[in-house]
DNA sequence: TTAAATGCAAACAATTTGCAAAACC
DNA sequence: GGTTTTGCAAATTGTTTGCATTTAA
């Protein structure tokens, strides 16, 4: 886990230098953060885990540095029903759970989807590609 | 289309009835404009149609309504990664392509998905059921 | 040294809420 | 008539922006 995590951050370092963009210990820490969260956090979540060790980091510099993870594709946005967003460091393709109830979502591989094609009545739609499932229910700790 | 528009509206009254809830003008209204919406239009689209008609229908109104409607399950929320929310009439199951340029949502039917099963490791995280795919892509429109 | 990123404060956008008046049953 | 719903205004919440200062390269 430690070794996973440090190898996200060596590849987002990398990733970085090639967009030129500036490695700074804010962007450091929040790309940490994200990578060890076992949740999916909003900016504001994120931000309190992190004041914690490094207090003069603002709000509107997570927000700001979400956004431009996301942008660079390093980061994904949840789709939900909420109006807060919720964030996740990309990694293999994968879908989500919901609890209606605690609203907790949870990450689940579901390859039969990932590999399915469209309905053929989409191709006249546009160019759609990447697939995201999110499952409504009720979690194990809420039934 | 006319008439499944009245049937829809029609079985939203007799809804209405069965769960005490009142049936005024505003909600007749904000729920046909729904239900003849092609789009999946937010509070604030959704009431600048209505005013039309409507002239003293207030946006508070709208979002109240709404929310009512979705706690009710005539209507639903359309999960996207936006931070405004966007609205459907309940109706057969479907899925929705959402285009990264102009941002249109899409409908679209996908029974292989519908009637598969969740892969086995989900059941041990809670009782999920609700199956929503949202595809990312370029609409025709856009490419 | 110089352009980009940060922090602060203030602006903005989406949504919610308290309350008196109006409307439904 | 009693209770729910509405419209208004104001409050909240989530997010973005302008600008001077700091910092990475």
């Amino acid at each position: 886990m430690q070794l996973s995590v440090k190898k996200l951050v060596d590849e987002f370092q990398h990733a970085c230098r090639e967009n030129d963009m500036r490695i700074t210990p804010q962007r450091i820490e929040i790309f940490k953060e994200l990578a060890v969260a076992v949740d999916h956090p909003t900016a504001e979540v994120l931000h309190k885990r992190l004041v914690v060790k490094m207090p003069t980091l603002s709000l509107d510099t997570v927000y700001r540095t979400l956004g431009t993870f996301s942008e660079m594709g390093f980061i994904d946005k949840v789709e939900t029903t909420e109006s807060q967003a919720h964030f996740e460091v990309s990694h293999m393709p994968h879908h989500h759970l919901i609890c209606e109830k605690c609203k907790k979502i949870i990450d689940f591989v579901w390859q039969q989807v990932d590999e399915a094609d469209l309905p053929d009545e989409t191709r006249l739609l546009g160019r759609f590609e990447k697939k995201n499932v999110v499952v409504y229910g009720v979690c194990k700790n809420c039934l």
